[in-house]
DNA sequence: CGAGCGCTTGACCGGCGTCAACACCCGTGG
DNA sequence: CCACGGGTGTTGACGCCGGTCAAGCGCTCG
């Protein structure tokens, strides 16, 4: 299930040859002639992230929420669904986003015709497939203090390198399988030493004032 | 860098279509035609793993080394070379391990000619991904007992489910992000509470001897 | 038979979870 | 405009799980 509000203002084909994004995603390398080959459809697709951050989420064993991990814009949504046709987790916005829909038939019927499309899809699961081994060997590894340190890195701002995004304490935990009071706790103490100054009143966004500190 | 011994008296292309796992490797919906299409190359290549175990290996920021999944027959070893021609990660035979070795350039021929290994080359990837995440959400996650009863029934033996392979303690450690004297000591915890039952004296095959008490 | 390695077990201690109180932000309604 | 209440973030006290250090045991192999 992947309820995402789709900006419904934006809809149809024309938009994507502008899309501001275009390079990042995943009809980068499609040419006009593609273009023709896109119709609208209701049924199953897959979705590139245009804007804000999604959350992918799984039930453990016992039942808690499980983060494995945190998709930006330009990520794919639901590349599963090409394969299986159905989706392995759950999508939740951590912020108001926005995503591009491509329906499945589409993406099938590309992937088999377009050479470049099929290039690019390879490359969108490569980097799927490095984005979960690198956030189960960056984030979820050591102490504390490291898990919130990395994931303020990871989560610095492509545009802006000395600011980084927080979320709900209890989503970081759930991201870096610490409690919220620890993570509470940990980025206070990092602010404390200096690494870290809070921008906003709501605990979300930091600016990064010792990157130094932060990678050891 | 992909170290593993390759069982050089296993070679050719004539044995692919007699192969006793051809139904879960990445071959199985070859034809008679596709297989005229490989050749034995010496480039960068896709490996099926054949039989035995296989750890992807990651060094974590502070130096340590971090096993972020381990493969079993069927698996697919270096998928990403596909799409970067480089490998992400280490792969580290666990016990003795059989490969297929299949080139790229031959792949990536195929992939773009055989729309059923298209089909199952899609699937792998799915399948790699949907591993990493489960593994993610499954062994690094809540207490040391619940990470090494999970690991427990995850390394199940497919055709004994009643019997789990076991590693060297301080691989174990780096799978579940516990020092090798928690694993010792929960296994032998898992021993005395009649969940587990060594099948050998180094510790390496255990008997599931109750199931449910695992699973919570 | 002895050396060496890996597994186990024990004692101790620190980091993190737990429970609780408190502070702060914000929306609501008087 | 202020009073109130709920939700979220922070901070404190305390106890336990798991890390650390060390000793002991049982294999395996020379």
């Amino acid at each position: 299930m992947i309820p995402i509000k789709i900006d419904s203002a934006w809809k149809g084909t024309s938009d994507c040859r502008n899309c501001g994004i275009r390079d990042m995603v995943l009809f980068a390398d499609l040419n006009e002639q593609d273009f023709g080959e896109i119709q609208g459809e209701t049924a199953l697709g897959v979705f590139t992230l245009r804007k804000g951050m999604v959350k992918l989420v799984r039930a453990t064993a016992d039942g808690r929420e499980r983060i494995v991990r945190v998709l930006r814009p330009g990520d794919v949504i639901g590349l599963e669904a090409l394969a299986t046709a159905r989706y392995d987790s759950e999508a939740i916005p951590l912020v108001e986003a926005q995503v591009c829909r491509i329906p499945l038939a589409v993406l099938h019927h590309l992937s088999a015709n377009s050479p470049r499309l099929h290039k690019r899809l390879m490359q969108k699961w490569q980097q799927a497939l490095k984005d979960a081994d690198d956030w189960l060997a960056d984030l979820n590894f050591g102490s504390a203090r490291q898990r919130v340190a990395a994931l303020a890195l990871k989560m610095r701002d492509p545009d802006q390198p000395g600011i980084t995004s927080f979320f709900a304490r209890d989503d970081m935990g759930a991201m870096l399988d610490i409690k919220l009071e620890t993570v509470s706790r940990e980025i206070s103490a990092l602010v404390r030493d200096g690494a870290l100054k809070p921008c906003d009143k709501q605990g979300r966004r930091y600016e990064i004032t010792n990157e130094a500190l932060l990678m050891r």
